[in-house]
DNA sequence: GGCTTAACTTGACACCGTGTAAAGTTGACA
DNA sequence: TGTCAACTTTACACGGTGTCAAGTTAAGCC
């Protein structure tokens, strides 16, 4: 408790986000985050302790300062279904880079993990639920395709913004993030709203 | 070397196939694959000296025993474009699922391992190569949409394609097989093929 | 001043999985 | 009979996580 056992833990979590931020592919030890936090170890296990937690930590300390409720909040202030797809894949995909790091760290402790695994599930969630609204609200405009389910809008939007995905495009592809976002947005009309039968049956 | 040198190592390499792809989630440790294929641990380290080759070398062992080429050889075979990208995605799209334990495998250790994540990315790069043939392909018969080059086409049929994507639709939104597959084609078409510039501006 | 208490430090160690090293066993073949 | 390759058993180094225990430091309180 007390300011100091606070002044510490946001330290740490300071630490640990520059950590993952800086060294996207390098791996991230407990060792390492003690040291730049300028801590011992064992002080830093009294704090989390468990690798997982940290993490979970992190990521929470990330939403909160980068303020990621009120991000989505303009999202889902939009009129109609077909901006508020577009907002959506603007805050979520220009989020991604922002926790990059954290998420790789995620989907490498995911495999071996409980825990981490949990957790991030739980994240992808909460994106989920910001697919199926989109989608919800296109159905509402009657602007959803009728190729699809909602539950099937849902999952195929979902999939196209995976961090993953992201990944891909940005870094191996070496696309700009202004580039990705405006193909997410293209890309998620293009599957989404009702179109021509035609298109579909093409080959 | 001699006949018994190779019976082993085949009996590891359907150890290692057969653990990997009946536990997906599980981690898949040297010692499990060498009491799988009854054999010590050593044994297993006499013929393959770490974990990435050995898991590299199963991998080679699936292509070759699933006969990956003849049925990549179909996909070449198509007489035009459409039927290229359809048939390629059929191919690679059944594919999935038969090294899906392999490819979970891999994606796990990429991260830590420099051999396993050269190895990972050769055989991605084998499939950005069959997107890059396809691509080419709509391109002669005029099919490839205006809003891509080439390379940008190239770039994302492969993000779609990805293992990753399977992995959410396969198992975390529970398609079949049969849909996901159908869906790819779809959304690869819509995607790549020309039509009216109107779905592109929407919103 | 003396006592308590929480946060921290140092140092040691158990556990696990990978990979190495070495000595001993088995069986085929010349 | 001797050799050689494949194998076995046993042991250990290494790196990372997580635990344990003893000692330090400084603030708070009587």
């Amino acid at each position: 408790m007390s300011s100091s056992n606070l002044q510490t833990r946001e330290k740490i979590l300071k630490a640990a986000w520059s950590l993952l931020e800086a060294q996207p592919s390098e791996e991230v030890r407990m060792s390492d985050i003690a040291k730049a936090a300028s801590i011992s170890r064992q002080a830093l296990y009294g704090h989390f302790p468990a690798r997982a937690e940290l993490l979970i930590a992190t990521a929470r300390y990330i939403d909160e300062v980068k303020d990621v409720d009120a991000r989505l909040a303009e999202s889902r202030a939009a009129t109609n279904g077909k901006q508020r797809l577009a907002a959506y894949i603007e805050v979520w995909g220009n989020y991604i880079p922002e926790v990059h790091g954290v998420c790789r760290a995620f989907m490498a402790m995911k495999a071996t993990d409980e825990a981490a695994a949990a957790a991030w599930e739980d994240r992808m969630q909460a994106v989920r639920h910001g697919c199926e609204a989109a989608v919800k609200a296109l159905h509402q405009d009657g602007d959803l395709t009728p190729n699809y389910t909602k539950r099937q809008a849902t999952d195929v939007l979902w999939m196209l913004m995976s961090v993953e995905n992201w990944e891909r495009l940005r870094l191996e592809c070496g696309w700009s993030q202004k580039a990705y976002v405006n193909e997410m947005q293209r890309l998620a009309q293009a599957m989404l709203l009702p179109y021509p039968a035609r298109i579909w049956r093409a080959s």
